[in-house]
DNA sequence: CACCCGAAGGCGAACGTTCGCCTATGCTGA
DNA sequence: TCAGCATAGGCGAACGTTCGCCTTCGGGTG
């Protein structure tokens, strides 16, 4: 059926088949009636243009690849769309690969890309910022753009605010008068984990509060992270009234562990969560959250690349994030703590 | 950079390039010397194989194509996963194009991908289950698969058993002890929604219970949608002891909404949920629901895809389902129902 | 010594495009 | 009447592979 080539079209139509490829692009000037006669002979033998020829001899595919993280979250599934969106209103497809949970296959994959000659790469797999290989063949190979930190840099990113995405919480909470403030992070060898949870020390500083070590537990970015992390939390420190999560998936655990515990929300502890997951305005109670703009980073990031690609020099991308106020933040209780410690 | 063909390397190696081809896919004779001296050259110069030029000539583009809905949401997002890593097992790339939500752009990217002469299409793509041009490209375009029903037949599909799916959970309650069950149901012009329904409505008949339409409300597979079906339902209908919600997802705002009521779950009102979204092992109280095999009816979908290439005649392929028992049900409160009606 | 054979590697063609350049035709204006 | 010039369309080459077939050469066998 598709093994039909302008040869074919050339022939029914009785032309060369360099005019039929002219009419078809659009291009040459071609006689009204000859136009006609070939557009109907493509049509009747279900001609389909070959776009791997195309891209051979244009040496460009239109063509996007992506290496991803396991998308079946939605953060990263989100930031997906977003690419995919954005690059099919350029008229670009995308190829994707998601990774192992380590991330060993990148480079790999990466080769793959390359083969396939994409006309550039975007990478969000935080598993491979440390890896030297990974940076190396993103700088040497076609334009990339990248959401995490690249080992050796020299990859233009797209991030968001990350001191607000810290920040905005934590003041949240001490505004409301908490001062011991529990903290369950994403997975500790993560840049963004670590980052975040040093903007919580530094506001906790700036406000003259101390640090503790024991009120921060990993939480691995899941929701069964975050409910094994509170219980820890909780068995371990006394006196927090608040907790920050740093993702929202982890916070639904964080919930059912105090809820298990029958610690309530807001009333006994505040819980603020991070990313304004679907389920946040509908979590029992509703969470106090930070919305990050997934879908507009990924969409960014196709524009900063299509940048790159048009030999723009690359300046990176920082995006803005807001907080959601919703129920599960709280003034503390009167008179210290009410949690008990099993 | 990757500019450099087998000329370039044959060039530096003093050999025809089709030698070097030969070396390089370890296929002809070739005197280990010159092998040795080949490789060096390939790999000083940075030689990275044409993979177009390679599909051009071999008729084969190693490339499946995908057709989705928007993935944000967890399940599209599963099954997408599985799709991936199944075809990755098997040396292929897959090209993702995720659509509006009326679909009304399926033709053109089934176009695209047929240009990109991708071995293979995969389609998730609800939306358009009634749109007869789709259904005609995919029966005379590549061998496809689906997951939805395809307009005029002809496509072999993946599903999980849609039987068991509304069965299980509607007998489990009906075990309980509930005779008035609510419905809230995904968008109602799909066929799933529908057929789960139905399904529904059967097992009623089973057991000797009325249909009722007044206890069956569309929450369109969102959180949001949940949540307002379910006051609509509660302020429409009474003596309701327990909900089945067509996806987890609407069973967050279900929940919201029960506890927003002072309806206590399970205790005035049980809630069963579908596709254990993982989220829904730690909602208030955790949810009792149907786990769906979306990983693996991916990986289901690239297998007999991979199949019908092979042009092994295609069966359909349907997956088991089972049910995952929470604290969201329990019998029904002693002594009819305990919900009031705004 | 003639014969044959296998190993090593060269060569031409084809996959389906796009692009630039060339040629034939017919019409315009001085 | 003829240079000049659009207009229409043909043609060759190139993009980077793979594949099958051919040639060359050296050594083992009868």
């Amino acid at each position: 059926m598709a093994n039909v080539s302008l040869r074919d079209v050339a022939a029914r139509a009785n032309v060369s088949f360099q005019t039929v490829s002219k009419v078809l692009n659009g291009k040459g000037a071609v006689a009204p009636a000859t136009r006609q006669r070939i557009i109907e002979a493509a049509e009747e033998i279900g001609y389909v243009p070959n776009a791997l020829a195309r891209s051979l001899q244009s040496r460009s595919s239109l063509t996007l690849g992506v290496i991803t993280v396991d998308f079946s979250n939605a953060t990263p599934a989100q930031f997906l769309v977003g690419i995919e969106r954005e690059a099919r209103r350029h008229g670009l497809s995308v190829i994707l690969s998601s990774l192992e949970p380590d991330g060993s296959d990148c480079v790999r994959y990466l080769r793959v890309l390359m083969e396939r000659r994409v006309d550039g790469i975007i990478m969000n797999a935080p598993a491979t910022e440390e890896d030297e290989e990974v940076g190396r063949l993103l700088r040497a190979g076609p334009p990339a753009v990248s959401l995490h930190e690249i080992a050796g840099g020299g990859v233009p990113r797209v991030t968001v605010d990350s001191e607000a995405t810290a920040a905005l919480p934590v003041r949240h909470l001490i505004a409301l008068g908490h001062r011991r403030i529990g903290v369950v992070t994403g997975l500790r060898q993560r840049h963004s984990a670590q980052r975040r949870t040093a903007v919580y020390r530094e506001v906790l500083a700036e406000h003259g509060l101390p640090y503790d070590a024991l009120l921060v537990e990993d939480g691995a970015w899941e929701v069964e992270g975050g409910y094994a992390a509170t219980h820890r939390l909780l068995d371990r420190a006394s006196g927090i009234t608040a907790i920050y999560v740093q993702n929202d998936l982890m916070a639904v655990g964080v919930l059912n562990a105090l809820h298990e515990r029958g610690v309530s929300v807001p009333g006994d502890c505040s819980v603020v969560g991070c990313d304004d997951h679907p389920v946040a305005a509908r979590t029992i109670p509703p969470l106090t959250t930070v919305r990050m703009p997934f879908f507009d980073a990924g969409a960014a990031a196709v524009r900063l690349l299509l940048e790159r690609i048009a030999s723009g020099p690359p300046g990176d991308v920082v995006l803005p994030v807001s907080m959601v106020y919703r129920a599960s933040t709280a003034s503390p209780p009167a008179g210290s703590t009410r949690i008990a410690r099993r």
